[in-house]
DNA sequence: CGCAACATTGAATGTAATCAATAGATGTGG
DNA sequence: CCACATCTATTGATTACATTCAATGTTGCG
C-alpha cells in the first residue's frame, strides 16, 4: 500500500489534479499551460495554527492560494487595534492588495492547520503575459476580490449587527457549498472575537446575536459548530445584501 | 490663433500628452506602447451632470478612466436603498469590479460635467498580454483599488461618525493634491446625502459633524466649498486610519 | 487539576438614527 | 422680476441600538 500513499502525494502537488483548480488560478487553462504553471508553483509544508504567511511590512514576494484550512488577513492601526480584513478558504488567493505598493500592509495568519501554494509575483506577472488564459483568470480573481469588498462595504456601512451576522453566515455557507461541503452545517474556523473584528462589532454583540438567532430557531450553534436551521429566515434577515447564490470568495 | 485652439484639442486626445498619464493606465509605458494604447482608447463628448457611464446589469463593455469632473459609483439593494461605493476623480478607473462577472453591478453617474476615456475590456486584456508594461500597470491599479477598499473597510467597521468624515476629507484632500490642486481648499463634487450614503451615516449626522468641525475651527465649510483650517487636528481625529500621505485613488 | 482562552449574559452608557421643523439655495413660469 | 416649488442643508428632541463595564460560565490544554 505504500505505492498508494506515494500516488496520493503526487496527486496533491499538481494543479492539474487539484480539486480546487476550477476555483483557483488554473481555471480555464489547457493541459500545456497547466504544466507550465505547475512548474513555478511552490507547495511547502503546511502552516500550523498561528503561523504567518506574511506580515505587514514584508515586501511582496509571492501570491498565496489557500489549499486547505483557513487564513485570516488583518491589519493593525497606529494605535495597535486589530481589524480583520477577511478570511480566506481553500481556492482563494491572499495578498492581492500588496501588488500596488509591492509591500504587504496586513498580516496573514493560519487560523488552523492550513496548506497553501505560492507563486512568486514577478513570475506570475510574466506568466500572465505568456499565457492569455492565466492572465484572464488572474484579472477575474482580482476583480472578484473588488466585488466582494464592495458587497462587504455595503454590509458594514448600512446593516445592523443582526444583518451583518446573517450575511456573514450565509457568505460562509455559500463558500463551503462551493467547496463541496455542507452549506447548512459547518465549523467556523475563527473565534467570535475575529468575527467581531471583521464585522465591526464587539465580541459581546456577536455573542448576543448568535444567542438571539438560536432563540429564534434560525440557527443552532455549539461553540464553533453552526447549523443553519432556517436558511430562508437568515436570508430574509440580511435584506438581500449577501447574495447567497453563486457567491464565492472572501467573506 | 485658430491653430492654437486646434493644438489644444489635439493635446487633449492623446495619452502621451495627457497630464494624468502618470496616474492612469499609460504610466510606465514607452513611446511606442503609448502610441498603441492611444489607438484603442476612445474619447467622446463629456457627460453632463446626471448622465450615466453605465448601469447595473449592463454587460461589461469598457473600462472607464475619468479625465475631468467626478463620477459616483453606487448600488441599489433589493429594497431600493442606495449605497455609494465610491467617488472617482480624474486619473482613476471605474468599472474594475465588473470584470469577474462580465456585468456591472453598480451605477456610475456623473456628479458634474465630466469627461472620460474608455477602452473596451476585451482589447485592454489583449493589450495587457502584448505590452508587459501595460499589464503591470493595470494589475497595479486593480491592486490599488483593493488596498483602498481595505482601508475603507477599516474606516467603516471601526470608526465613529466624526472619524469617518475626517478620514473622508483627508482622503479627498490628498487626491486633489495629487492632481495638482490645493489640498486645503476644494469644492466637494457631491452633496451631503452622498457623503452619508458613502460613509454609512445619515445626512443629518453628516451635517452635524460638519457643523461641529467648524465650531472647533478645524474646517470652514460653505455649502460644497471646504477649507481645511487645521489639517493636523483633522489628522489626529481620524486616528491614523486615513493615511493622508501618498494616498491616492478612491475615497 | 488548574489555568488560560473563549464565550455568554446583565446593567448602564453613549452615539447615531429617527422624527420633525425650519432655513437657504436653485430653478421655473407667470 | 417675483412668487412658488423643489432640492439641499441645518438644527432640535426623542428613541434605539450597540458599546462599555462587569461578572460568570465553559472548554480545552499543559
Amino acid at each position: 500500500m505504500k505505492a498508494n500513499i506515494v500516488d496520493l502525494a503526487k496527486i496533491k502537488v499538481s494543479c492539474g489534479n487539484c480539486n480546487l483548480s476550477e476555483l483557483c488560478l488554473p481555471r480555464g487553462l489547457d493541459h500545456d499551460e497547466l504544466a507550465q504553471l505547475d512548474r513555478v508553483i511552490k507547495r511547502t509544508t503546511p502552516l500550523h495554527k498561528g503561523d504567518y504567511l506574511f506580515r505587514a511590512g514584508d515586501s511582496l514576494g509571492s501570491i498565496y492560494a489557500v489549499r486547505s484550512g483557513a487564513v485570516k488577513l488583518y491589519s493593525l492601526s497606529d494605535t495597535g487595534e486589530e481589524h480583520v480584513l477577511g478570511f480566506y478558504l481553500p481556492g482563494e488567493l491572499v495578498g492581492l492588495d500588496a501588488i500596488n505598493a509591492e509591500r504587504h500592509r496586513g498580516f496573514a495568519v493560519a487560523l488552523e492547520t492550513s496548506s497553501y501554494c505560492s507563486i512568486p509575483y514577478s513570475q506570475l506577472e510574466e506568466f500572465c503575459s505568456q499565457l492569455p488564459g492565466l492572465g484572464h483568470q488572474f484579472l477575474r480573481l482580482m476583480s472578484r476580490e473588488i466585488s466582494h469588498e464592495n458587497r462587504l462595504l455595503l454590509t458594514l456601512a448600512t446593516r445592523s449587527a443582526e444583518e451583518r451576522i446573517a450575511a456573514f453566515l450565509l457568505n460562509l455557507s455559500s463558500r463551503y457549498r462551493r467547496l463541496g461541503y455542507s452549506a447548512l452545517e459547518f465549523r467556523l474556523p475563527m473565534p467570535r472575537k475575529d468575527i467581531g473584528l471583521f464585522l465591526g462589532l464587539t465580541i459581546e454583540t456577536v455573542s448576543r446575536i448568535f444567542s438571539r438567532l438560536q432563540r429564534e430557531k434560525i440557527i443552532s450553534a455549539d461553540r464553533r459548530f453552526v447549523r443553519i436551521s432556517n436558511p430562508a429566515a437568515l436570508d430574509r434577515l440580511c435584506g438581500g445584501a449577501a447574495a447567497p447564490v453563486a457567491s464565492a470568495g472572501r467573506a
